[in-house]
DNA sequence: CGTGTGATTGAAATGCTTCAATTATCGTGG
DNA sequence: CCACGATAATTGAAGCATTTCAATCACACG
C-alpha cells in the first residue's frame, strides 16, 4: 500500500501512496501577464494602465491598511511584498518580478505593503476599471483566477520551505529560484545579482541577517557558491545547491535515511 | 517619517509608515461557501454535487499527482491538505473545515493530497460541470476568485507564523484559530477538541511531535491551557494565549523592547 | 577622507531535533 | 466490562542550530 522509504522513519509512514513531482516551477514561472493574456487582451489591459517609474529602491508603492484603488504589474525591477506582525517584526511574503501582478484589495484595503527593492517600472491599473473590463472578458477573468491560484501555490511552496528546511537550505532554495530569472542571473558567467540586502533576505527567509551571512559562508565553504561581493554571487553549478536542499535538516548520525 | 517603536531595534527601522490591523480573521472566517453564495447559487451548486461520507479519519480523498476531476466542499469534519517534499517529509499545508473549498486542479492534476482527519462529509462537484456553471454565473465566478484570494491570505498568514514564531507561539496561534470554530470549541466549558495527533500537528507547525508535546507542556506550565486528555484542551481564557503569541521569539535579556 | 550603513565574525545562551525509554490512551476482542 | 496490544504521547539527555549582543570589517557616498 505505502511506497516504502529507504528505511521507515519512526513508527509512522511518512510517504504518500502515489508520488509525483508536485509541480515544475521552472515551467510555472511562465504564468505571467504576458503569457496569461492573449495579444488583444494585453492591449486592452495596457489601454487602462499608467506606467510608473521608481528611480530607486526603498520607495513605497502602497502600505498595508491603505485604501486600495490600483492593481500593479511589474515591467522591470523587483518589488518586496511584506507585512508587519503585531510585535513590529517584518516578514517579506513574496518578491514580485517582471510579469508578476500584485495589489489585490481585501475589503477595499491593501493587506500588505509593497516597497521597491531596486529601480522599478510598473503598470498601474485602476481596480474599478479592471473590474469593468473583466465583466466583458470572461476569459481574462478566468486568467485572473489562474493567476491568484498560482500565487497560492507559490505561498504553499514557501510554507514547505519555512516548515522543513534549515537556513542554508532556505538560502539555497532562494538562490535556485532567482537563478531562473535572466534579469538577475548571467547564465554565461554563472553570476547572480541579488536585489536584496542581508536584512531583507533575513526577513524573507524568516531569520536574522547575521544568520543569513553565516549561511552564505557555509554554502561557500561547501563549494556551491562564491561571493564576488556581498550582492554578487557566483554559482558554478545549480546542482550543488540542489543537493544542499535535498539533504537533512540537521546533521544527525545518518541512521534515519539510507 | 517612520513611526518609532518603543526602542529602535538594531540599526534598521522595522515599522511601516502606516499601521493598521492586517485583517480581522474572525470576520474573514465567514468567507465560506454558505456565505459566499446566494441562496439560489447554493441550490445550483448542490444540484451538480454528490455527497460523500467518510466514516473515519485517515481516508484518502485524493493524492498529489492524481488526475483532478472534482472540487470538494466540507460539510462536516476536518480534512488535512498536505504535500511531501522530495526528501519524503510531509508538510500539512492547511486544514479544511466546514464550509471550506478544496481540490483546485493545476494542469489537470492535484498538487496536494487530501486526507480525512476525522469522520467527514463532503460535497463533490465535477470540475467540468462547475466550469460550465461558472460561465453562466459571473457572480459565482467572482466569488470563486474571492475564495482563492482568501486562501492566499491564509497561506500568507501561515508564512508569517512559520517565519517569526517559536513553537509555543505557533501552537498558541493554532489553538486560537481553532477556538473560533464552534464545531471544536465548547465556549461554555472552555474546552477545545483537537482533530489532530501530535504527529499531524508537528507536520502542520513545522516541527517534531516531541517538540509539540513539550510546547503543550510549556503552555500548561504558563497556565494558559490545561490538558484534560491529549486531544481535549481546556483554555481558561484566549487572552493568555494571545499574550504568548505577542511575546518575543526568544527569551533574551529584555533589553531590545522596553 | 571621514561617516554611516551593510556585512561579517565571535561568543554565549537558548531553542529545537533526535534517539531512547517510559507512560498514557484508545480500540478491540475476549 | 475488563484486559490486552498497538499506537500515541510524554519525558530525558545529548548535540546541533539559531538567535542575540557585540565588535570589527568593507564599502559607497558625500
Amino acid at each position: 500500500m505505502a511506497r516504502p522509504l529507504l528505511t521507515r522513519p519512526r513508527s509512522r509512514i511518512r510517504a504518500p501512496e502515489i508520488r509525483a513531482r508536485a509541480f515544475d516551477r521552472e515551467k510555472d514561472a511562465s504564468a505571467q501577464i504576458e503569457n496569461l493574456l492573449s495579444r488583444g487582451q494585453q492591449a486592452r489591459f495596457r489601454a487602462i494602465a499608467t506606467i510608473l517609474d521608481y528611480q530607486r529602491g526603498g520607495s513605497t508603492v502602497f502600505t498595508e491598511g491603505e485604501d486600495a484603488h490600483f492593481i500593479y504589474s511589474v515591467i522591470s525591477g523587483v518589488v518586496r511584498i511584506s507585512r508587519y506582525s503585531d510585535s513590529g517584526r517584518r516578514q517579506v511574503l513574496a518578491l514580485m518580478l517582471p510579469g508578476d501582478l500584485f495589489g489585490f484589495p481585501e475589503g477595499g484595503r491593501y493587506v500588505n505593503s509593497a516597497i521597491t527593492a531596486s529601480s522599478v517600472s510598473l503598470y498601474r491599473v485602476p481596480w474599478q476599471r479592471l473590474r469593468e473590463l473583466l465583466l466583458h472578458e470572461p476569459e481574462m477573468h478566468l486568467n485572473m483566477l489562474i493567476r491568484v491560484a498560482f500565487d497560492l501555490r507559490e505561498a504553499q511552496r514557501r510554507i514547505m520551505i519555512l516548515g522543513q528546511q534549515n537556513i542554508s537550505q532556505r538560502l539555497a532554495s532562494f538562490l535556485i529560484d532567482f537563478a531562473q530569472h535572466p534579469d538577475f542571473y548571467d547564465e554565461r558567467k554563472h553570476r547572480l545579482a541579488l536585489p536584496l540586502t542581508r536584512f531583507d533576505l533575513g526577513d524573507y527567509l524568516g531569520s536574522a541577517p547575521e544568520t543569513v551571512a553565516r549561511a552564505f559562508a557555509k554554502l561557500e565553504r561547501l563549494g556551491v557558491i562564491r561571493r564576488i561581493s556581498p550582492r554578487l554571487i557566483e554559482i558554478p553549478s545549480l546542482e550543488g545547491l540542489r543537493q544542499v536542499v535535498g539533504g537533512r535538516r540537521r546533521a544527525g548520525n545518518g541512521r534515519g535515511r539510507l
